[in-house]
DNA sequence: TGAAAGTGGACTTGAACGGTCGTATATTAA
DNA sequence: TTAATATACGACCGTTCAAGTCCACTTTCA
């Protein structure tokens, strides 16, 4: 009914990967492709989403690789899941648009009853922290 | 970051027009779609899933159109969902299919922590009816 | 009988996603 | 100083899927 993209999923599953390893180990892309059989290139890129958004750090040249930036108590999944997707969306159009661009807006019927449910997805999502995962 | 798919969105507000009418009133593909703005031939197929999954009922021919099969209380969101959807599909693709057929299922390490989030997605649309969007 | 309504299959199109390739850059060890 | 190893990043491709369209058929009522 509500799927997250195989790039979120490669996301939690490497950040838990780090997460397990010693505080301040480095990891690198590579080993975690390899544990998981997934795709080199394509966890770069998810990976270096994370970076960016300050979540993990980045290590470049030899003997570099990823660290946790923040304790995994710092880390819910909704942030990782926003860093990876880049702009965050509603489960309807009219939630994540401004109300002048929703072609429906002034006739829209079921906006307000949705938020409620928005709120409860993302309450699901934010209040789950990395630390749990693990 | 999660997004319900446009027939969903159509079924909603279409459900939702039909049920605030007075009860047993027959309203048309042709009303919904002209009143809100959405393709009628799209709205057409939502409304035969809805048709088929028993949560409406369906009257041919001149003067035919759709109405409520059963009482609003009585058609929780995640209904309507599934209806359109066909399919009910898990945040991960580990949870909907078999483990047989997921490639990483011996190493991967998100489902168990991921059941939770999923359960409290369940949860939320399944808590609100119809009833709690006219 | 004809107009109005639902039924349903086939098709097109566009965007998003997963995945790949190639190159540049940074860092370290020898 | 150089070679090896790692991230950084942009361009590209193929597939899939959602959205939307088109059209032929059936049913019902006036």
């Amino acid at each position: 009914m509500i799927r997250l993209s195989k790039r979120v999923e490669y996301g939690l599953i490497a950040i838990r990967h780090i997460a397990t390893k010693p505080a301040g180990e480095i990891v690198t892309a590579k080993e975690i492709a390899d544990t998981y059989g997934i795709p080199y290139e394509l966890l770069s890129k998810v990976l270096q989403k994370l970076t960016k958004s300050g979540l993990i750090s980045s290590h470049q040249g030899m003997r570099g690789g990823y660290a946790l930036a923040r304790a995994p108590a710092e880390i819910p999944v909704s942030l990782i899941i926003s860093a990876i997707e880049g702009t965050r969306q509603a489960i309807v159009q009219c939630l994540s648009e401004g109300p002048q661009t929703c072609t429906v807006f002034t006739v829209c019927t079921i906006k307000s009853p949705l938020t409620k449910v928005q709120a409860n997805i993302e309450r699901a999502f934010s209040t789950m922290n990395l630390s749990e995962i693990v």
